[in-house]
Order: structure tokens, then sequence, then C-alpha cells
DNA sequence: TGCTGCATAATTGCATGTAAAATCCCGGGC
DNA sequence: GCCCGGGATTTTACATGCAATTATGCAGCA
């Protein structure tokens, strides 16, 4: 039952498909940061041997989930303020650079779709619909990104934004809503406006402004 | 006499000696790019077991210093003058960010280090001695992005200097010396000034100019 | 109660066996 | 000459064994 019960798809491996669980299992709480992964106690749970459960769990490390110390096994990585802080100065630049390029290479299919994302945004904000307000702000920057032609970018935007999930399980950040709609409303007015350097502006405050607040929650916790 | 002759020091793993050695036939040349990176080959080669030469091939996996497909093994990676385009743009805003941090946060120690960096790299360039030249450049570089306080900052960099350095193997990428000096001239001054953004402006302005070298060199050879 | 030291148990990291799949080699057909 | 197909060979990915190391539990002592 709690095994890896996945389709065994074509191409699929088994130490994906445990990689994939363990990721499930971090992100949903089930092994909390801290929590020590055990290959052979991870390999009973899901019900296979222990080469893919190794194979899964270094993974994990070199994807900074888990953290390593050698012969004493690993934990669940835990991301704590100050970390999510040099994140967040790395993600400005880098959305930064995103929305540059998104401009010099896209065109009016992405300014559709971000008017539409950044639609929904605020019907979700007005009738406080936290999970579709979320998906509506991922979707609005993934858009970006995955438009800017850059594999590097958006590579270590999705890296971001899986760290920034790991710290949401320990750390607490209320990102105002409402300031939010508003960056996105400038980001898309510059990139409306074929602006390169407006959009790059924009985005790079936006994060800033993320950051602020992040940095301002987190003197408060302590 | 090819095998892992590494004095086994304290803690270390014998995966770990693989995967260094791995990293230096690669950067060596021995393994050109395109190599497959065969796991009971280098088994013997290297003279150890092929659990080791596993864990180590799919680390180069994640750096991103070999590439996999399911079922197919792993080649060394081929970066192409695209990738290092888009690599360069990355490398832009993080050069860029690492000089505007180490201006808020380091002080005269980092000015004298970077002083004497750029003194070397110039007599290097007088005398035509391209290795302390080379050398002398790095440290600048690297210099700054280890006085900018920001962990993920210096990882992502270095990444980035990992993947040049092997990119250098095929592509060749002979950046203009007189200009790369001039460069680093302005990044000292706007650090030694105190003048975040200026830091930061030249700094990216450095690796712009590079990138279009890079660009330029890139459209010769098609 | 709280700490120390030792025996037990569990885990890591390496070695090796094996089925399924991919690659390679080579002769035959067009 | 060039392409295709079939069998031998290699390789991958997983399973499992094992020694060295580390964590754990527990008795004894202050």
């Amino acid at each position: 039952m709690a095994g890896v019960n996945e389709t065994t798809a074509a191409g699929t491996r088994v130490a994906d498909a445990v990689c994939e669980r363990l990721r499930e299992m971090i992100f949903t709480g089930e092994l909390p940061a801290g929590a020590r992964l055990s290959v052979p106690a991870l390999a009973e749970r899901l019900e296979v041997s222990r080469s893919p459960v190794r194979d899964a769990v270094l993974r994990l490390v070199q994807e900074r989930l888990a953290s390593e110390e050698p012969r004493r096994g690993a934990v669940v990585a835990h991301v704590g303020a100050a970390e999510l802080v040099a994140i967040y100065e790395v993600r400005e630049v880098l959305e930064g650079l995103a929305a540059r390029l998104a401009v010099e290479n896209a065109g009016r299919r992405l300014v559709r779709a971000l008017q539409e994302a950044l639609d929904d945004h605020e019907a979700a904000t007005r009738t406080a619909d936290l999970a579709a307000s979320t998906e509506a702000d991922l979707r609005f920057h993934r858009l970006i990104r995955e438009a800017c032609g850059n594999a590097e970018v958006v590579r270590l935007l999705d890296d971001v934004q899986t760290q920034v999930r790991l710290a949401m399980r320990t750390t607490t950040v209320t990102s105002g809503p409402r300031q939010a709609l508003d960056d996105h409303r400038a980001i898309l007015t510059a990139i409306d406006a074929g602006d390169a350097t407006a959009a790059e502006q924009a985005a790079r405050a936006h994060i800033f402004r993320l950051r602020a607040l992040l940095q301002q929650q987190a003197e408060v916790g302590v």
C-alpha cells in the first residue's frame, strides 16, 4: 500500500519513482526537516531494495533537499530564514533576467497568457481563494521564465522555487497579496510595452519587495 | 597504476576519489566530450568495484559534467556555443549581484586583494604569460564572489566556472586580455569608491562584453 | 537524578550477482 | 555501394551480501 505503486511507464526507473515519492513525502511534511533518510528503513517502507533508494537519496542531496555528512547518513534539509534571504537575492536578478529576455524573445501570445494569469490571480484574491491565488501567482512567474528562451535561467529558477517550497515547510512567509498583484501588473505593462529594461526593473523590484517582507518577518520571528 | 591511488584521508569515500578523478580526466581531455562513461570499463580502469563508479557518474550527471538518458548510460557533456551564451547571460547578472553585495559587505582587505590580483594580471599580460594571466583573472573574480557573503551566489558562480571550463575543451574562446584588464579596473574603482550600483553595472558590463565576444566568435565559427 | 562506558543493533559504503535492455557486429538483400 | 535484420556481447539498473563505523540502549556509579 505504501509502496512505490507507480504505473511503471516506459523508460521509468525505480530510482526515479522513489526520488519523486521522497520529494512528495518531504513537501507534504511526512518527512519533516531534519528527519533521517535511512536507506534500509525507506527501502522497507517503499517495498523496494536498497539500491534505488540509495540512488534517490544521493540525488536529493545533490538537489539540496537533503544534506549529508559522510558515514552519518542524510537528513531532510532545513532552509532557514538567512538561507531564504540569500536565495531571494539570487532570485531577484534571475527573475529580472528572465523578464528582460522574455521581452526580447516572446510576442503577443505571452502577453495574452500573462494577462489571463493576472486576471485569475485577481479573481482568486477577491474571493480569498488561497490555493487558486497561489496557483495563478506561480503560473505568472512560470510563463515568464519559460518564455525567456534560456534553459539555464529556467533550471535555476525551478531550483529556486523548490528551495522556497522547502523553506515554506518551516518558515512561514505570507507575502501581501495586493502588493504582488500590483507588482505583476507593472511587470506585464512593461512586457506589453516591449520595454526590456523596464520589465527587468519591475521584476527585480517585485522580488526585492518580497525579500524585504521576508527579512522583516524573520526579524519579528527572532 | 592507473588506479585511484589517493591517500585515503579520514572520512574519504572511494566514490569521492573516483568522482574527483573523473573530473580531472574530463578537464584534461582524457575523457573528451561525448565519450561514454561505461561503469564496468571505468571500474576496471580505476581498479575499484562498480558501486563507487556508479555513484560518481551519477554525481557528474547532477553536476552536468555528463548527460544521460535512462537505460542508455552517461556521456561526457558537450557544452556548445549556444549553451555557453545562455550561461553567460546568467553569469552577467550573478557577477553583477556578487559585486554589489561585495561592496555592501566587504572592506579594505578586499580592495587590497583585488588590487594585488589586478597588478599580477597586468604584469602577466605584459610578459604574455598566459597561465599567470588566466590565474590572476580567475582570482579577481573569485575574490569578489567569495566576499559577497551569499553562499548561493558562490555556489552558482562556481558551477558557471565549471561549465565554462568544460566548454573551453570544445569551443575556443579567446577573450581580449586588454579589454578584461580595463573592465577589471572599472570594477575595482567602483568597489573602492563603495558605489554598489556602479560595481554591479561594471561587473555586468564586463561579462556582457565577454558574451558579445563569444557570440561574435560563434558566428565566425558557423 | 545525571553521567560514563560498554555491549548490542543498525547503518553506511563497497563488492558482486543477475535479468532485461541496448549496442555492436556481420552477412544478406536491394 | 548502402541499408536491414539477427544473434552475440556489453551495459544498465536492481538485488543482496558484508565489513567497518556509527548510533543506541542499558547497567553501574557518583
